[in-house]
DNA sequence: CGTCCGATTTGATCCATGTCAACTATGTAC
DNA sequence: GTACATAGTTGACATGGATCAAATCGGACG
């Protein structure tokens, strides 16, 4: 129940970046041709996690970081009271663990929202590649600093916004996410429970609700479920009046 | 009155990281002794900013890190539609800008909330070092991660805590931080308004100044403007149940 | 197809904190 | 020293969202 079985180890053993669809988005993107050769000699492609499965445990010795390749991640730290604060999702193409790299631990728990693969990357490994190309080493600089700049986003969205406006955010977010991969960016299913959402944001699971039902009833979105339309993307913008640049991950 | 007046520069330019009282705090403790001049050749020491003078500013280019040396800083990012958030507060020993590491432009504001020295890291020349010496970049990573946990730390304490609790939290965060350096962790002064503090922990000035009061009345703390004893450390830990890890920045 | 359990929704009530307003203290300029 | 501005405190009141409770939905499984 809790071992992710490798199951039939993805074809050959090295899919390789070089025709992996989410290269745009991933490290590779920092990469040029000739080194991404380098690159695939430290990653381990194509692990696989079914729904709930840990990817990595908190306190648990830092081994890797990892790209998300289908499916998606919540990551949530427990406090030493038992409480467990959810501090993102991740989606294809987003990478996992840079909180914690360059630390002895994982600072966080990464749990599969539905079957997921990932790719893995040894740390120890990757930090030598970067001391040798130094536009990934650039290209990880950015990715944590865009970390911190999403966590400071969060941390404004908890403390100034209302439900309404952090909802229509989150939407939002997911929304462009979505996007990029060029998935619809006004219909799509949540990959996680309104539970994690609320925890996410700071709410009750019933003010999520409410605030589902809410803007269903201005016409702005339909949720049936996990399933949901965007209607008006306009008007979310509006709700969530700061334009949101992204309250993600 | 916005600039700053280099004053007396310093007495010799390099007043040299080797003697510098902050080693065992700042990037220099990742560095091997016969490695620190190549950190000295980079770094550009002792610029001082008055109280309120901006050491840079949102939006504006990406240069460098810098170091405090002496007094504080604070960073905010302003929103689209003219708000301020607070993100940090940084003392002696820590580092000001990773937030922004990597991207082209500064992604906050960093003003000196006394008069603050600071030693400036050119990014470009820090990054071609880092890619020289793997416990330097190694340090790096590590102090970005940090940044992105305590970031996290802070969305937790906006998300789920009440003000008494995000107040002790933060009383707790500067006591730690100042015994660091090796001063009272019971006797200091804040070196920010209750404004900046309000701001930071997502509350109204009111609220701070309430929770001030009471803790005094509960005889935890003993405040006079911005002296503070903390009377009962205990108590003040009881109250941030979460025994405070860093709720800073 | 019915059962069960977790997830979601809806309703009623309460309270922590925001807001507005007034007052006090502190500091700075003339 | 006086005056004005800024920072901090205190009080009264309003409210968004938490909490408690209960109903409904939905999917997994036999």
């Amino acid at each position: 129940m809790a071992q992710a079985i490798p199951f039939r180890q993805a074809s050959p053993l090295k899919a390789s970046c070089h025709q992996c669809s989410l290269s745009n988005l991933c490290l590779p993107l920092a990469i040029e041709e000739n080194d991404l050769d380098r690159l695939e000699d430290i990653v381990q492609q194509g692990r696989i996690f079914n729904r709930g499965e840990h990817i990595f445990d908190q306190s648990t010795p830092y081994r890797s970081c990892f790209a998300v390749k289908s499916g998606s991640i919540k990551t949530s730290i427990i406090t030493e009271n038992g409480e467990e604060q959810v501090t993102g999702f991740f989606m294809p193409g987003e990478l996992v663990g840079l909180d914690s790299i360059g630390s002895e631990h994982y600072a966080c728990t990464a749990k599969a929202l539905e079957r997921t693969s990932v790719c893995e990357f040894p740390m120890e490994k990757l930090e030598e590649l970067t001391g040798k190309l130094p536009e990934l080493q650039h290209h990880m600089y950015h990715l944590m600093s865009q970390e911190i700049q999403n966590s400071h986003q969060l941390a404004m969205l908890l403390s100034k916004n209302t439900a309404e406006e952090r909802i229509a955010a989150l939407l939002l977010s997911l929304s462009s996410r979505f996007q990029r991969r060029r998935m619809s960016p006004t219909n799509f299913s949540l990959p996680m429970a309104r539970n994690d959402i609320a925890n996410f944001l700071g709410l009750a699971v019933e003010t999520v609700s409410r605030v589902f039902t809410r803007f269903q009833n201005q016409g702005i979105i339909k949720a049936r479920g996990r399933e949901v339309e965007l209607l008006d993307i306009e008007a979310l913008q509006m709700v969530s009046r700061e334009f949101s640049r992204q309250c993600n991950s």
